[in-house]
RNA sequence: GCGGAUGUAGCUCAGUGGUAGAGCGCAACCUUGCCAAGGUUGAUGUCGUGGGUUCGAGUCCCAUCAUCCGCUCCA
């Protein structure tokens, strides 16, 4: 497998570039400027992401008698994400050191005493720049040698905010006073210096529920769910009882998640607001781990069938100290993309926490009553979890290919979407080989409309057909039908392919003749 | 959140403080008997946004937003 932080960076520009061109991704509120670590699909990239959870819940649920559907509120009710241990399993306080830089854990710096020393700011000799920022060191105590290491510090943290170039004797604090200080956290062990006020960095986008919502008020806190996980835990019991479901089963779910990223990054792979496909798929304690390595297996072969190929992924088997608490086993699933080897989906062996934490949480029983071995217990629970926005990325990053057709000396690159036919937008156009020919247009319009009911076709008749083609080539439209003179059997054309049209294929850019009345049938077997 | 870079037409990008530009793309018409770039015409810009300096700012300064790269983060 290559290195994972193999990159390329100007494959990924065309990429974005491509998806805003021909429609695809664009930015969310671009108009307004952006909007951070959001998204929006366009027609082209809808009908992608469309494809793509259609056959995910076709393969995953529709096709398997074992495993159910269903789709959860994403405004989450308090108890649910305490119980879960989300709203206080991530709230470290952060600060930062001003004059390192280094980011540190607020609750883990030792409360320390001695004298600290303030500024009210820093200007150059020159009087060309000046700021008036606080800045603190905390030293020891109050005589000449430590106050010299205070000054050299602040002097240092002033030239950094100065800009480039501003060395440390170029400047003259402001306004020095010094105080004595007991039992502070508020300054970095290593080097004395001050650090920013401590955040805490819980990723869930809080809001108040109802007109008369008071923040404080626990009873009207509500989240935007963090996984769609939580809403099959909380109704695995209901499923239960509604479905005649016999354990092993899954719930499936896609839906919308948020996560307040501190750093959005990577076109749409890292975003705040994602969907997700997940499973969660209950079981016997002793068949957990087996199934684990069933899910992996199947999802490999997923991959496989919407164009990315096996050894495209790299298949990681999280060590134990990286891994959430309450995971025994987790497979994450990587893929190559331009930025690097990203996580495309994770395989977790989440043992029995959840459906145990919701249980003391709810004081509900989450037990299942196996009939036949007379067994009560809470059954354990593999997790295969999928992101939606990524797995469409991992796709348009493994459809894009640049193809060198120069021939005489020209150089003519052909820029081809290598979509496999049941992920592609549009599965196929329809041409007439001349728009003057009012035939050829007619028949045209007429496989169109017979197409349609069944999938997203493309009518065009614009510029000279080897254009409409390299058009399509562009958003992978994998099959283009042209109407032309044979079809109509015109006066010396071969009377065997009269009614009968070419079909290009996208990857070869060869051509076949088939008849008018088999396409359908021709193209619903390729692209199921 | 920190540091660096960038932001001009749909895309890729030129643009020296003095009238807003190119290539491609797009639309219409012509041409076109199967693989782009042939002809004619046309549309498209609050130069990311907001302040400031200046007689005058796409250009200089400040702030802000966004994107990319590196840190950091990713329960």
């Amino acid at each position: 497998m290559a290195d994972r932080t193999q990159q390329d960076p100007v494959r990924m520009e065309k990429i974005v570039s491509l998806c805003k061109r021909k429609g695809f991704i664009f930015q969310s509120a671009e108009i307004y400027g952006g909007l951070n670590g959001c998204w929006d699909y366009g027609p082209l990239g809808a009908e992608l992401k469309r494809n793509l959870k259609d056959y995910w819940w076709r393969v995953n649920v529709q096709e398997r008698p074992d495993i159910v559907g269903m789709d959860g509120a994403i405004l989450t009710h308090n108890s649910v994400l305490t119980a879960s241990g989300h709203v206080n399993g991530f709230t470290d306080p952060l600060c930062d050191c001003l004059l390192s830089k280094e980011r540190l854990r607020a609750d883990q710096i030792p409360a320390q005493s001695g004298v600290a020393y303030w500024w009210k700011g820093a200007a150059k000799k020159d009087g060309s720049w000046s700021t008036s920022k606080e800045f603190s060191m905390l030293v020891p105590d109050a005589d000449e040698k430590n106050a010299k290491v205070a000054r050299k510090g602040a002097l240092q943290y002033y030239s950094q905010i100065a800009g480039k170039g501003v060395q440390p004797g170029d400047l003259e604090l402001k306004e020095e006073r010094t105080e004595n200080v007991m039992d502070s956290v508020r300054y970095n062990p290593a080097n004395g210096s001050l650090v920013t006020e401590a955040r805490s960095f819980n990723l869930m986008f809080k809001t108040t529920i109802g007109a008369a919502s008071d923040e404080n008020d626990p009873s009207s806190i509500g989240w935007l769910r963090p996984e769609t996980a939580q809403s099959i835990f909380c109704q695995y019991k209901n499923i239960l009882d509604s479905s005649r479901m016999k354990i092993p089963f899954g719930i499936a779910q896609i839906g919308k998640s948020f996560r307040n990223e501190i750093n959005p990054r990577n076109f749409t792979f890292r975003s705040r607001e994602f969907e997700q496909m997940e499973i969660e798929y209950f079981c016997r304690e002793e068949d957990g781990f087996r199934l684990t390595d069933e899910w992996l297996e199947r999802c490999l072969t997923f991959y496989e069938n919407i164009g990315i190929p096996r050894d495209k992924i790299n298949v990681l088997d999280v060590p134990a100290e990286e891994r959430a608490f309450y995971s025994k086993k987790t497979y994450d699933l990587e893929y190559l993309f331009p930025f690097g080897l990203q996580e495309l989906q994770g395989v977790a062996y989440r043992t029995c926490y959840d459906l145990t934490r919701h249980q003391e949480g709810s004081g509900k029983p989450m037990e299942y009553f196996d009939e036949t071995t007379r067994e009560k217990f809470i059954p354990h629970v593999v997790e295969p979890s999928a992101g939606c926005d990524r797995t469409v990325l991992a796709v348009l990053c493994e459809a894009y290919d640049e193809e060198e057709l120069g021939t005489d000396g020209k150089s003519d690159i052909r820029i081809v979407m290598r979509f496999h036919p049941r992920m592609a937008p549009i599965k196929a156009a329809i041409f007439p080989l001349l728009k003057k020919n009012e035939e050829q247009v007619r028949i045209a319009h007429e496989i169109e409309e017979t197409l349609r009911p069944y999938m997203n076709v493309f009518y065009d008749e614009g510029g000279a057909v080897g254009r409409r083609y390299r058009r399509q080539d562009e958003v992978g439209t994998p099959f283009c039908i042209t109407v032309d003179f044979e079809t109509l059997g015109e006066e010396g054309s071969d009377p065997a392919l009269k009614d009968t049209v070419t079909i290009r294929h996208r990857d070869s850019m060869e051509q076949e003749r088939v008849p008018v009345k088999d396409i359908l049938h021709w193209l619903l077997k390729r692209i199921h």
